[in-house]
RNA sequence: GCCCAGAUAGCUCAGUUGGUAGAGCAGUGGACUGAAAAUCCACGUGUCGCUGGUUCGAUUCCGGCUCUGGGCA
């Protein structure tokens, strides 16, 4: 039997930090977080990354642990997550995953693998390379050769996706659709508890997320943006692709007013809670918690004590 | 008060040599297996400002009105 930890998930701005720390503290657990870019370091306000008065005294795993120069993968994240979160269990503590990165979080929980090859190595250069030389066409016809299967479920605008397929064959020989079958019959890796945040109506969402961008403005996301690029942060960064950071990068370089870029902000943040939520609906065993308006963190851990307790959690 | 230009999808606008209209953005849904806060896909009926007239037929032409810009007084 695969060991039991417990998922916090939802959009952004849905209150995940919170309740996270909260069943932290009532199970005597400890937080492993699964954010793409609270796990750089220096992006503590545009990222709403917990501080150390929101930790309360509970241990956090994988925030501010990279350098924001670093490029990090799901993979990588799951190649670090997971011995943190068995030594977590070794020393007989509840590992509570707290994120809203849908594939970091299934790298981990979930058995898969991820095939060879990685942004940065010199396949995906050559073949960046070659699209941008050749165009999508041929590179398509290439794939359909080796992998008739992925070919056909990719959208050529998906240039991303189709350079990954064909960056897999040549580095490993085996097609992506092999490698995704495999890699899905495994078991999964932990027996998680999944607990869901959202809004009932996502008219309180966006209200929610406006504030919050105005909050991170005043807190100083142009200074933090500014010290980022001070401390030598190539703008081209992974760390830089962040909502917040990306538009303020344009306050800095004169080409937005900060007035464009919060409206900006505040516009990707909600498509990106939309993408969020896509994502999680479709994972049948999260059960969710909804906010009638504002949130109510009394009530939420109240709901989702009863969850984990009937779930066997202890 | 006069002159000019506008008034078309939630927003910005295109268009119809007269046969009731379409882009971008927004929004909604979806995909997603080493960049995932990324990347990509699908979805467009709206009194064409109001009101008369011409016409088989007007959002399109003509008149009047209202509103919004700009100019002249």
């Amino acid at each position: 039997m695969a060991p039991k930890i417990v998922c916090v998930v939802g959009p952004t701005a849905c209150g995940k930090t919170t309740l996270g720390v909260l069943l932290a503290k009532r199970f005597g657990g400890e937080v492993v977080s699964a954010d793409s870019m609270q796990i750089y370091r220096g992006m503590t306000i545009g990222t709403a990354a917990p501080t150390k008065a929101e930790m309360d005294g509970v241990p956090h795993h994988m925030v501010a642990v990279a350098d924001p120069a670093e490029q990090w993968s799901a993979a990588r994240y799951a190649e670090s997550a997971i011995p943190v979160i068995d030594d977590i269990l070794r020393r007989e503590k509840l590992p509570i995953l707290v994120g809203g990165t849908g594939l970091w979080l299934d790298a981990v929980v979930r058995g898969h693998g991820f095939a060879g090859g990685h942004a940065g190595g010199a396949v995906r250069a050559m073949l960046q390379k070659r699209l941008e030389e050749e165009g999508i066409g041929p590179l398509l016809a290439e794939l359909r050769q080796v992998d008739p299967a992925a070919a056909e479920r990719l959208h050529p605008a998906d240039e991303k996706r189709v350079l990954r397929a064909l960056e897999v064959w040549l580095e490993t020989g085996k097609t992506i659709t092999a490698h995704n079958e495999e890699t899905k019959t495994l078991p999964p890796r932990y027996d998680a508890v999944w607990i869901g945040l959202r809004f009932a109506d996502r008219a309180d969402m966006k209200a929610l997320i406006d504030r919050r961008v105005d909050r991170m403005v005043e807190e100083g996301l142009l200074d933090e943006v500014k010290r980022l690029l001070e401390s030598g942060l190539p703008r081209e960064a992974t760390a830089l692709q962040a909502i917040g950071y990306k538009e303020f990068l344009g306050v800095l370089e004169g080409t937005a007013t900060e007035a464009e870029a919060i409206a900006e902000v505040k516009l990707r943040s909600r498509q990106y809670a939309k993408r969020q939520l896509t994502w999680l609906r479709r994972n049948p065993d999260i059960h969710w918690i909804e906010w009638e308006k504002e949130r109510d963190f009394g009530r939420a851990l109240q709901i989702s004590t009863e969850i984990l307790t009937a779930a066997g959690v202890s």
